[in-house]
DNA sequence: AATGAATGAGCCTTCATTCAT
DNA sequence: GATGAATGAAGGCTCATTCAT
């Protein structure tokens, strides 16, 4: 992705600066003072090493799908000698982890979910990067539960129902946090819920194959 | 855009141009010069009938919830007669069939949408009066089912896995435009999914029953 | 002055607010909203009566003199049976007690030595109305004392030299407020001012004679 | 109009026209816009250089203060060498004199006066910096006519008198200038009218002490 | 006669961007 | 190559005023 990044320490200093106040403030709300300032660099860098702020917003995209993939491996969910149920189970613990991670972490899926809710012209690249390969994970292990082709339709919907149950703990979690906030109050509460998915998944997958 | 029939009184005008707006460009980016002028009225008129353009907003997310539940409502799922799986199954129907609505009220849960990824001061006032009684209906269905008191934590989550699943064609739009357009291509494409919706939670909710 | 003046209600209202309220606030941030506001009078009022604000702020001064006439009298220092030394302390008395009244007439003079360290057009009628009877009479008593002819320069400046020492408590007031605040903290300490302006200046009257 | 050398920095060009401008229009009327345009630098000069306009006023008043004082500096009264009679007709002279300098300076205490007529934010800094010192050398010269100790009630009434007689000249020149007009004509006229005040102080207190 | 709705000019401020160094 | 000064376009908002009723 980030082939033409020259690696000098004030451009990765304003990448990674980026990345936190855009998933704080959104592109229109953060200012590239703010970005500049936190990064310790002059006012004009964003335009020098980025071109312009639009520019910087999508590297920075770029960037934090590369360090969530980076970060947050997959690699228990894709042992194929593991029975899907179980790959199932790890895959939306591990998925959940990563999007309610509050670390610095947590920083990047927030500013992939504020792009997914609000696309720009930077999405269709972070699809492919980034999404298309966890879909391919998840289709693998659907799949062999199911015992159906991968293209099947039903195969797709139910990939939709599970991805869903955990990108509402991102996407909704403004309401979670108002009406049921002891379903995410700590980390045993969010494993709970991870394993309620996956058994409520398990469950609809066995009703329907 | 909605037609500006100059008949209609300007604050009402201004309240419809203001969904439509702040639905398209969100919050921040849009302008009530911008507003204003789509609407026919003068700049100052925001000022004059709403006091900010803050004010306008949550107004004008008042009136899309409502102008939402007053054209999609949930009566057939209300009625207490049928069997709660025919209950839900008309829920999610509906309910999806609210969120995908592409003509003239798709502004409405755009805007909605939009405030629950980006909460603002004016979210709290419309969980209360527009996602609470939704969450009540579903409680109430979810809870026959798996008869199980309203209050369980097991009911709660299940709310949010059936919910989930119909928010995800909102929130993630974007990707399932790109990647499975072939799920939300007609109406029929979307009943077809909220019978999928349906199907899997009756799965899940009788497997953990 | 105000011959024209309908006799209405709402016209007198808007007078004595507005005399207020430019007092407080000075010209340009006193708002016609606001006045009509606290006049129980439509917006339009201001215009409809006035023709402008500007307008009303030269008719509100102009009520103000007359009032600030009408209820502050001198008429115990033109006795021309006393003594003038007593005379001189009556109006030095009598005068700073105009200025400093904080009651609904301190208004008047508040307004009045805002137009004078600002002037506007609506000065030099007020000059003539207001001040020269004042200058008169003061001219009169310091004249007597000095035993010089009324159109002399030692009698103009004896005038300016006592005139000024009573309006500092009005134009400076601020400085004093903060500075020697004890001068002006009650009745008692308004009247010893009054009575040390007195002594000053006649002592000063006596050792040019 | 100051000169505006356009080799003086934007910073100090500001600075002098914003003297200039808030003297003549007061801060309300006085516009950032037409501050910019005489000082021609941009628009956006003011929030660069001094943050919001309110910053530029309180800026613009120390300025003025300091100014004032370096080109009418109160040398010669300060000297203790020379009898307090003496220094009290220096200070009054110098005093007079900066504020009826009607040169390029006159806007300097035009500017002052105002603050002090209509106290904001800005005038608590002031009358530290600028006021106190001026206080506390005429106090010590009428302390010395007197032989009373500095914070005797009757010296700082006597202060106030004295000081009233000179301010007058600014806060009431709109009066002076219509009806004893001949008192301001010249430097002459000037130096007479300090020569009275001197003279009607001088008197007072040798009869108060 | 008197009002309340509506206007438009103009204000301060913010911000991404540019330019000379 | 990199910076700090400087810019200008645009935004939200206020307010005296006007106009139809």
């Amino acid at each position: 992705m980030i082939s033409n990044s020259p690696t000098e320490p004030a451009f990765d200093r304003l990448l990674q600066v980026a990345v936190e106040v855009f998933a704080h403030d959104g592109f229109r709300d953060a200012t590239v003072r703010d970005i500049c300032a936190k990064a310790n660099v002059n006012v004009a860098s964003v335009n020098y090493y980025f071109r312009s702020k639009e520019a910087l917003y999508a590297q920075a995209l770029a960037f934090a799908f590369q360090e969530a993939n980076r970060l947050h491996p997959q690699d228990a969910a894709q042992d194929q000698n593991l029975p899907p149920e179980q790959r199932l189970g790890l895959f939306i613990t591990h998925f959940l982890g990563k999007l309610l991670d509050d670390s610095q972490l947590g920083f990047h899926s927030k500013l992939i979910a504020r792009e997914i809710a609000e696309p720009t012209k930077a999405l269709d690249d972070i699809i492919q990067t980034a999404i298309v390969p966890q879909f391919a994970l998840l289709t693998d292990i659907i799949q062999k539960i199911l015992n159906r082709p991968d293209n099947s339709l039903l195969v797709r919907r139910c990939l939709l129902s599970i991805f869903s149950q955990c990108l509402m703990f991102k996407h909704s979690r403004a309401v979670i946090d108002r009406l049921y906030p002891e379903l995410i109050a700590d980390e045993a509460a969010i494993a709970a819920s991870a394993e309620h998915i996956t058994q409520f998944s398990l469950a609809a997958l066995k009703g329907l194959a």
